[in-house]
DNA sequence: CGCTTTCGCTACGCCCCGTAGCGTAATGCC
DNA sequence: GGCATTACGCTACGGGGCGTAGCGAAAGCG
């Protein structure tokens, strides 16, 4: 959300319901017409406003349709299953459920691509989609520590480090199948990539630069 | 590319040179606009040809974008390092060496996104861009099988399941890193996705349904 | 030299963008 | 209750890209 009154000061307080209204249009003009073909008129048309509405509100379409994604990823929760490969296998399951939505599908990876060449985006992007996500990561890795099935990275550096590192290749495995295989990520696949990605968190732990093999 | 003399009939043929100096527009129009702001106008004056010129050879702007970009995956190569762990390096190393490239960056995922809801459009995707880098994928399992730091795999659909598995988390790693997370997919962070990844792969032999800890 | 296809060029209707201007509605402050 | 302030709906507008049609000229093939 970009709005919320500035300071509290006087006026016409703005329609939160209006918000609401907004962004849910935005998500079923994104079910119908997909982002190219997607216009602020026929936004502020499902959601009964105007179309000045939406641009005293957002700079554009791309401000827009993040907010309206990101709402998606607001359901994210790391479930307690007792061990951290059922961790994973529950997180990713949620993120593949969300991506498999076709308002997550053709908003998000636009956005991402209109990113690389406005940092303002890619800001905007980073902080209401992307740390949501990662936190998920970090608390994930925390528990397993707690219950001794992840060794304790001392060096807060390289523990953010592999943090993203981890990040990186769960949301990237589950983007490129949903969208690029445009496979479903389903429990079959999910617990094949849980097990390559937790032998491979096994091997984390040594020092690098010194490539090795498994044996 | 789609043109081609049909059949090798009469009449003027269309000229080749107008095909690589529009390929090459594209690109320069991505690096200079990206996609959302990209027209057909100015890469036909770019190229330096009629826009409807454009319009006889690609239905419209997404094809055109996944010819241009497809180019760029041409010079991938699978390096012989000598050693499996090596050679993932080389072939991570070069694949984020492409999507570091601002046209692909704005170009690839913009198409990909639109893609979610063009059936002809993922064929097309997948046909020029994702099977080209999936062989690669092949050829270093069958290596690594030879060398024998790999076991054989005798049923071909499970093998062909792995396959998949091993593509999307290798493209979708190095995607994620490069456009979403905004970084460089440098040595270091390549060696310690190969070492993940590497360990990860030791995992795969065993059966399905059992989701067992490395320890 | 005819046939065929491509090419460059111009022109056109269509639609969306983003903004300006106006009158009206909903608040907070005094 | 009046007043300043801000949000809202509505209309209108210039600008520009889209995709197509039509034409004459050019470049091959037999």
């Amino acid at each position: 959300m970009q709005s919320s009154t500035p300071a509290g000061r006087a006026g016409r307080p703005r329609s939160a319901a209006a918000d609401t209204a907004i962004l849910a249009a935005t998500r079923a003009a994104l079910v119908d017409l997909g982002w190219s073909k997607l216009t602020l008129q026929d936004v502020a048309t499902r959601a009964g406003v105007a179309k000045t509405t939406l641009y005293r509100r957002w700079v554009g379409k791309n401000e827009l349709v993040v907010d309206a994604v990101a709402e998606l990823f607001d359901e994210l929760r790391l479930p307690d299953r007792g061990s951290l490969a059922a961790d994973i296998e529950g997180v990713v399951l949620q993120f593949a459920a969300i991506l498999a939505r076709p308002e997550a599908k053709s908003g998000l990876m636009a956005v991402v691509a209109e990113s690389t060449r406005d940092a303002a985006l890619r800001e905007r992007i980073r902080t209401s989609i992307v740390e949501r996500q990662k936190r998920l990561v970090l608390e994930g890795r925390a528990r397993a520590q707690a219950r001794g099935e992840l060794p304790v990275e001392p060096d807060p550096v390289e523990a953010a480090r592999t943090a993203d590192l981890i990040f990186d290749v769960v949301a990237g495995a589950v983007v490129h199948r949903t969208l690029v295989s445009a496979e479903a990520a389903d429990g079959e696949w999910v617990r094949s990539f849980a097990r390559v990605l937790l032998w491979g968190l096994a091997s984390l732990p040594h020092q690098p630069g010194l490539p090795q093999d498994p044996e």
